[in-house]
DNA sequence: AAAAACACGTCACAAATGTTACACTTTGCA
DNA sequence: TGCAAAGTGTAACATTTGTGACGTGTTTTT
């Protein structure tokens, strides 16, 4: 059970995204108001069953957990970790029936606030800057849900890859993209084996698409790429 | 461009799900507030395109639109229904940099309400049953989308038909269960080929885990489609 | 009632991806 | 600095899935 710490650090928490742009006073006041706690985690430790309905928000402060996953023969199968500052599982906070899709356990020592549910909906309520910050928040975790899907739904390796690849391009406003992720990361990303993902850019090089070397990858063929996003 | 009607008719809005639970005074206030205008929209129209910032929330209030996602040499790539009562991309509303993923357009006449982002946010802070509605029914549109994520990270086929067989054995509480789609489109919606998904059922027949005739399906052997799903 | 459109089941063959294995390089850490 | 761990590139072979085609039955339209 982890231990309540008698005192929050609310200058700590104005740096967080849900409660940026707020005053101190004003965070001061809503805290006053309602239930909210600041738990202290050791390494380790689970701080949400998988399947458990999700009653309350857990915001990482410091430390980070890691996402598992495991079926009913007790394997683990997928994993995501999360670094503070970061919310677990706020598109599941509301909604029916909504439960934790992974286990999360502690990677290290770290700090947590625990919102209960109806809590959030007062604080929501309290405060537009607030409510504003946490629909923003829950909005880019639904994109980049969106964005995972729309990957996933490409049923060729080199369709994805050329997604991934454009939209690295966009965001990093040059041809030339430095992957964000080792390429065993990307395969497992793709949900595809590491081998056939190495194959598909060797044969991407080859044909004239991109121009590959370690991490960085180069677009030659823009328009092609686009073709075989459809 | 839609003609805005010129009264609205708080009692049919009072039936859908985001003014559930409120009473007609308390909406009327709201509404006397707010920038919301209801709309009629004939078959064909456009309510959005795609790749157009969500700068509004639209709810159809009656008619049905489909979604389809267009790419750049012109074609049609993937589409999806939506009927009334619903709003359109709710979980793009908010965020940084949120575009609609679809272009909309109206499969027959309707009518639809549409409320810009920021009377939204006004709307949901005088309100805190509205607040919860809202906030469930984004949640429920993530679950939908968190549930076919999942599905889609299944590499095999018959993976996902075990996974996607569970869970409606679940919901129709039996072990014969059936299919809420025709197999066309449950092949559609896993993102196989037709004949793929026919051929893999036929094995999953044959190695005695279902029991499948035409639309309706037998689970055989539970645990054996439980361990699939790892 | 006839015609058209659609869903279904199945097949042979092509293409894509997974598996396993090995050698080499880079990175992180003691 | 040097060692261990992780990441990388590649290959041969196995497995899964896609493609295109065909015939059948059922539903919808005319």
């Amino acid at each position: 059970m982890p231990e309540t710490a008698p005192k929050m650090n609310l200058a700590a928490l104005l740096k967080i995204p849900l409660f940026r742009s707020l005053t101190e006073p004003e965070l001061e006041r809503i805290f006053a108001e309602l239930k909210i706690t600041e738990t202290r985690f050791r390494k380790g430790e689970i701080l949400a069953m998988q399947d458990e309905p999700v009653t309350r928000l857990i915001i990482l402060l410091t430390g980070s957990v890691k996402g598992e996953m495991t079926d009913p023969s007790g394997k683990v199968a997928k994993v995501e970790d999360i670094h503070a500052p970061s919310p677990l599982a706020i598109l599941f906070l509301f909604g029916h029936d909504n439960r934790f899709p992974v286990q999360a356990t502690a990677l290290g020592n770290g700090t947590a606030v625990i919102i209960p549910r109806q809590s959030v909906l007062r604080m929501l309520s309290m405060n537009e800057i607030l409510l504003k910050n946490y629909l923003d928040i829950s909005a880019d975790f639904a994109a980049r849900l969106s964005r995972k899907l729309n990957l996933m739904s490409f049923r060729t390796i080199r369709q994805k890859v050329a997604a991934y690849l454009l939209e690295l391009s966009e965001k990093q406003d040059s041809y030339t993209v430095t992957l964000d992720r080792s390429k065993s990361a990307l395969a497992e990303y793709f949900g595809v084996a590491r081998p056939s993902l190495e194959r598909e850019i060797t044969r991407m090089h080859e044909d004239g698409l991109i121009f590959s070397q370690q991490k960085r990858i180069t677009i030659r063929g823009k328009q092609a790429l686009m073709r075989l996003t459809n």
